[in-house]
DNA sequence: CCCCTGCGTGCACGTTTGTGCAATCTGGTT
DNA sequence: AACCAGATTGCACAAACGTGCACGCAGGGG
């Protein structure tokens, strides 16, 4: 009963080491497999072992991202609605293709896989990296592939707790994985979502354990956040999970919010000033995070449209990836919004079959 | 009967266009496939269409480029094979994994499979790509993917016409796939791989004709070539083809050449001098092809291992593509002749397994 | 006008691949 | 020495995939 009881035991063949059979062997056959078109079982006879570990071999291969895969750079041609998206809303998008048929959850499902896909290569050595959590970022979180960049930190963008808990769980997973997967420290911010009293959040911004983070946060070179929309479907977290009450919720309306990143809030046309809530969350500073070099939406769901809308009037994205049935619905209401321009997409989307 | 008979009629569908219906699907399947692991079942369905149809897309969006595969950039942790021969001879290598046991032809199928693929990294707009004939280049020219760069040119090193065919078709057919793959103008080089007597080679330099070519290959950018055996077991077409006699191989063997690259010969030590077969072939001045900023030497069989020491003996390459086997050879031999230094490796091959 | 040729499609079949399960192995603890 | 937990293997089965073939459609030539 030795106070240690730590998940693992030291048994870390993490990555590091100078590469054991298996991953050795992983890579013989992921350059059969990809580079000579080889089939598993003329490499399983190669390699002295069952077709079936050459199966699992492949897929480690790919999980530890010594097989990349990428689809199409040649952005010149890139599909209409994301040259749109660029020129309307200045964001490199990323959209990804989603049948209008699937369900919410499985298109939800499918963004994140792409997402987390598309992230991987943005993402470099001696970063730091803020990420958000919520439902979208959940779900990327499960399929980051592994890919070794080296002195990297994770950094919690906004406090998880709320009254019901600490939130620590649920974000903390998040970031773990984003942590595994790139090999980099993991930072927690260990706050609520919201303060109760705005001189509180004052008062614990002054302490040194919570600079520390700020000025990590402060140094970020890449975000990544989905988007909160007051009147999404299913809503955000934030809004049903028991981080606000009625009165802040009254609030929020007053205010005229549509929406919030990380937990701070902004209005239809991008603004956020006076905006009370804000004072009490947890989440970056909205001008500030406008500083950082790459910030990355990840949006799944046309019930966020109008979350994702006030995000880009504020200009908080460099990078937009989101399903294409919002995409579509994006551009259309900016067709509306400043008519005489590129002609509307509804007929477009038909004719394409 | 009119003079047009060219083997494809002006439907050109060959990469321009804005992409149709087809490249566009193709580029949706593509996504749906490698970015959000559906199955090709579900990518029917979303797209109409039958499975098959997807899977006939996939395969297009890999052959045209759309999808590109790479396999472990980590060069700290590359196979130990690697590393040594990097220190040794200053390459990058590259070994393809090739068990001992498959015959000699499957082993240079599965080395060009692998060549082609890893050098279509390489390969930049704006370039102007050398490009040598032989089997090897033969083989690897079959399994080029598209990549679309732009304003490039291909141009053949050296002659290939001997005293039986102008042997245009075979090394024509060689420079059009390269020129296919990479939307590349061919630049053939219409002389004979040797003339008969060094003057006629010095008259047809000062050709305009002639010099538009070797002004070509004086600005290369990359080279692209195998190397030729005097002793290998199957010997290169320079060796057999009708394109030296008794006398010229008599001769060969009195300057004790060791191999060729491009129909220039070389001895063991990589020297050149005095060689006088090099005086009548029409291959690029070693010195010359030593300047170009990136030489890709591709080698398969064990036997070409003396034609491949004298290559790298001279410089020719930057990088080298080779089967696991010569890899080994290589690094053995050059063990045995600098002692002392790092172990040799006929232990290691063992212990590998 | 019809025919012919070349291309794209879906079907059906054989091949190739993923994965739950039970057996086995390995390294460390009692 | 015996044991145990976790990792790794091969097997067998089901799922997913590639491809020859026959059909149908479009465009150009006779």
């Amino acid at each position: 009963m030795q106070p240690r009881e730590l998940p693992r035991p030291p048994r870390t063949p993490i990555d590091g080491e100078g590469a054991g059979h298996r991953s050795r062997d992983a890579l013989r056959a992921a350059q059969m497999y990809y580079l000579q078109d080889l089939t598993m079982d003329a490499i399983a006879r190669e390699l002295r072992t069952s077709r079936s570990t050459v199966s699992r071999l492949l897929s480690l291969a790919r999980q530890t991202g010594l097989v990349q895969i990428s689809v199409s750079n040649p952005a010149e041609r890139a599909p209409v609605l994301e040259q749109q998206i660029r020129r309307r809303f200045g964001v490199e998008a990323h959209v990804v293709p989603v049948a209008d048929s699937v369900s919410d959850s499985e298109a939800l499902e499918r963004v994140a896989i792409q997402a987390a896909r598309t992230i991987s290569p943005l993402m470099d050595s001696n970063a730091i990296i803020g990420v958000a959590w919520g439902s979208t970022l959940s779900a990327v979180s499960h399929h980051l592939t592994r890919k070794d960049i080296h002195d990297s930190t994770i950094v919690q963008l906004n406090g998880a707790g709320n009254t019901q808990t600490t939130g620590i769980t649920y974000a903390s997973e998040i970031l773990r994985r984003f942590g595994q997967a790139y090999g980099a420290r993991v930072e927690q911010f260990p706050v609520p979502a919201f303060f109760d009293h705005a001189e509180t959040k004052r008062a614990m911004w002054n302490e040194r354990s919570v600079r520390r983070i700020l000025d990590l946060q402060h140094r970020m070179t890449v975000a990544v956040f989905g988007v909160g929309s007051i009147d999404a479907g299913i809503p955000s977290h934030v809004y049903s999970g028991g981080y606000l009450d009625e009165e802040d919720l009254a609030q929020l309306a007053e205010d005229e919010v549509v929406g919030d990143v990380a937990t701070m809030f902004f209005r239809e046309d991008g603004s956020h000033r006076d905006i009370l809530l804000n004072q009490r969350s947890t989440g970056p500073d909205l001008d500030r995070l406008r500083e950082v070099r790459r910030r990355i939406c990840v949006v799944s769901g046309e019930t966020k449209i109008n979350g994702l809308r006030g995000a880009l009037a504020a200009g908080l994205a460099t990078d937009l990836i989101l399903d294409e049935a919002s995409a579509r619905r994006l551009v259309q209401l900016a067709a509306d919004d400043h008519p005489g321009a590129p002609a509307r997409l509804a007929g477009t989307s038909r004719a394409d079959r």
